[in-house]
DNA sequence: AAGCTTTTCAACCGCTCCGAG
DNA sequence: TCTCGGAGCGGTTGAAAAGCT
């Protein structure tokens, strides 16, 4: 199939933004949202494609973008975060409050990746078994799993009925704060933002500061296990001795979708579920991608 | 100071994913 | 179930800045 260009290339600018074309994109998305980034530009009257548009505004504008240098703390998570999840920019920038994914690529392809060459040892503390890289990603599927459920960032999906102002437009009772920040009211029906369990942004990074100890890696076995409804959610994950390792109980905060809570346990109650359901699952907890996990009542 | 090389990073491109109809 | 369109992702590019001779 021939997909049409994203869009029409005739009479759009191309290159790098001017203050002025920022100040309307700026202020357009905090009077209306960013609900359409196709139809956007054209409502802001913007020369620009909606593409264009989007990763100004997610790279650049948006307020919650720390600038700056990377401490190095960052830098190693970073490191630490793509031996694991190989160049999954995204899923590693979701663990770096502030930080977007080209920033990251941006400043892994210009220095991180020639420190990790000239000294790996040095930058992998302690842990001289981890993966490569290169496994690391062909090992997406079996990624790691992190410690403390109840501090995971998660992706969640506003209720557009809940979160969203009645005709998608600008939220009038806010106009000095910034705009479209988890929750607010002014975003559109297809509008989502990611929350943390934890009020203190910092306490993610901190979570991640030494992945070597933060994460357990799960294979086959782990999901053949779960998956065989011979064991629970909780025995499967505390046989691998990782929550004794973090020294505390399996996460009861979360219920992954494929499991109930029953009796203070987990038990893999979807009989449907297979290991790309559980691959979706993971992505939830590790905070990368997909709806959040369901709370508990 | 000038010219050349290297580095940085904003932006583009093409692809995949996913939801709506 | 299939098709389509929008959003998002990762790879790549190229202009500007910084460093070097």
């Amino acid at each position: 199939m021939v997909r049409s260009p994203c869009c029409d290339k005739m009479g759009l600018k191309k290159g790098p933004w001017t203050p002025e074309e920022d100040q309307v994109l700026v202020s357009f998305i905090q009077r209306c949202g960013h609900g359409n980034w196709r139809a956007l530009p054209k409502q802001a009257g913007l020369m620009r494609c909606g593409k264009s548009c989007r990763l100004r505004w997610m790279n650049y504008l948006k307020p919650d973008i720390k600038r700056g240098n990377f401490s190095k703390e960052e830098e190693e998570t970073i490191i630490s975060l793509h031996e694991l999840l190989g160049n999954r920019w995204s899923a590693i920038a979701a663990r770096l409050p502030g930080r977007t994914d080209n920033e990251i690529k941006n400043v892994w392809h210009t220095h991180l990746k020639k420190q990790v060459r000239q000294s790996p040892a040095a930058l992998a503390p302690g842990k001289s078994a981890r993966p490569s890289t290169a496994a690391a990603a062909a090992a997406r599927s079996t990624a790691p799993v992190t410690s403390d459920l109840s501090k995971q960032p998660i992706t969640l999906q506003l209720d557009p009925a809940a979160a969203c102002t009645a005709d998608g437009g600008p939220s009038s009772d806010t106009p000095s704060s910034p705009p479209l920040s988890t929750g607010e009211a002014s975003c559109t029906a297809t509008e989502s933002s990611s929350i943390t369990r934890d009020a203190d942004p910092n306490s993610v990074k901190e979570e991640f500061t030494d992945s070597s100890e933060m994460f357990v890696e799960m294979d086959e076995s782990f999901w053949s296990d779960a998956l065989s409804l011979e064991r629970s959610w909780e025995s499967c994950v505390t046989s691998m001795g990782f929550f004794e390792q973090q020294q505390q109980p399996p996460p009861t905060g979360v219920c992954p979708p494929p499991f109930d809570h029953v009796g203070g346990d987990y038990h893999h109650v979807d009989t449907s579920s297979t290991e790309d359901d559980m691959d979706f699952w993971l992505g939830i907890l590790t905070g990368v991608g997909g709806p959040p996990g369901l709370p508990i009542s």
